[in-house]
DNA sequence: TAAACTGGTTTCATATTGAAACCACGTTGA
DNA sequence: TCAACGTGGTTTCAATATGAAACCAGTTTA
């Protein structure tokens, strides 16, 4: 009986984020968003997805408040679907997938579309990850500390919490 | 009958990349492949997820060049899976991610892990979008520019790639 | 006032996911 | 030496998610 895997409560973000934006749809949607699309069947025609799908992929974003229903502008009877704060702050997140996808997923010679900034129409720079000098770090200069237990007063001292069914699956 | 949507075609590089990376799974691997992990059961103790999925997710994962398979380096009859330079380079996808979850997926005082660079131990600074010079963009100083039909020799004029399905779905 | 559009929901078929059983091979270890 | 165990899977089958299409109520538009 396969009920859906959830990373909810884990104590890694990336485990989080990917729960909550991690399928085919979300990023896309939040990804149109960010181009100026606020409308049902604006989403729709852009990304051609069936409508139940927009329609239960929109409720969930606006669940988790990444975006926010906002009566019509010109006072129509329609509503809007925006970006809250927590939606824009996926920027990074996007153009970290949109970098990625330039350099890996296209040809030499293959046209994609490209993110500029306003001001000068250039494009924007390839994002680093940096220490907190600003010094660039790869990957091997970087490691994840676990979650320390709070000291001197853990609850559940000795058992570790990756424990995990024992069961073959 | 629903076939998988696919954007492998797409011209956003944003869509190619979640064709390729956007499921539940994937982008977790790939999290503790910089993690270290390298063997099928490693995995799949993390993670927790049936062993048939994981294996078509590495095995997708391989065939699109983001893991590679090597032979055990002690000679032992199994073998590893290990990140190609297409795979290291979704570092910082992985380090957005995380950032994000960090600053909206938990509550105040809830721990997690956090991303520390080997050298001092100070947790990575903040990712930011930038111009070409270096000044920080917010998402409405950056647009996206669709790809632009070869100037003066376009094969198909006028016909708006745009253009979908006209069912009602 | 009828036609078309909007923003959905419902229905039903197919695809994907997940748990568990199974299996071949290699390694321990008694 | 041979039984038990671990590894790295594949197979089977049930449950869930996705997708296409039909449907529908309310609103615009002609």
């Amino acid at each position: 009986m396969p009920q859906r895997v959830t990373h909810e409560r884990a104590e890694c973000p990336v485990a989080r984020a990917v729960d909550v934006m991690g399928d085919r749809w979300s990023l896309l949607i939040v990804r149109d968003a960010f181009d100026g699309i606020r409308r049902f069947s604006e989403f729709q025609r852009n990304l051609g997805l069936a409508k139940n799908i927009l329609s239960s992929r929109l409720r969930e974003l606006v669940a988790h408040d990444i975006l926010e229903i906002r009566p019509a502008p010109d006072g129509g009877a329609y509503h809007q679907y925006a970006l809250t704060q927590k939606g824009r702050d996926l920027f990074v997140v996007l153009v970290s997938l949109r970098q990625w996808g330039e350099d890996h997923l296209f040809e030499d010679a293959e046209p994609h579309s490209l993110l500029l900034d306003t001001k000068n129409n250039r494009p924007v720079r390839k994002l680093e990850v940096t220490d907190d000098a600003g010094r660039v770090l790869n990957p091997s200069e970087a490691f994840v500390r676990k979650v320390t237990k709070a000291r001197a007063s853990s609850p559940t001292h000795g058992a570790s919490q990756l424990t995990r069914s024992h069961v073959d699956r």
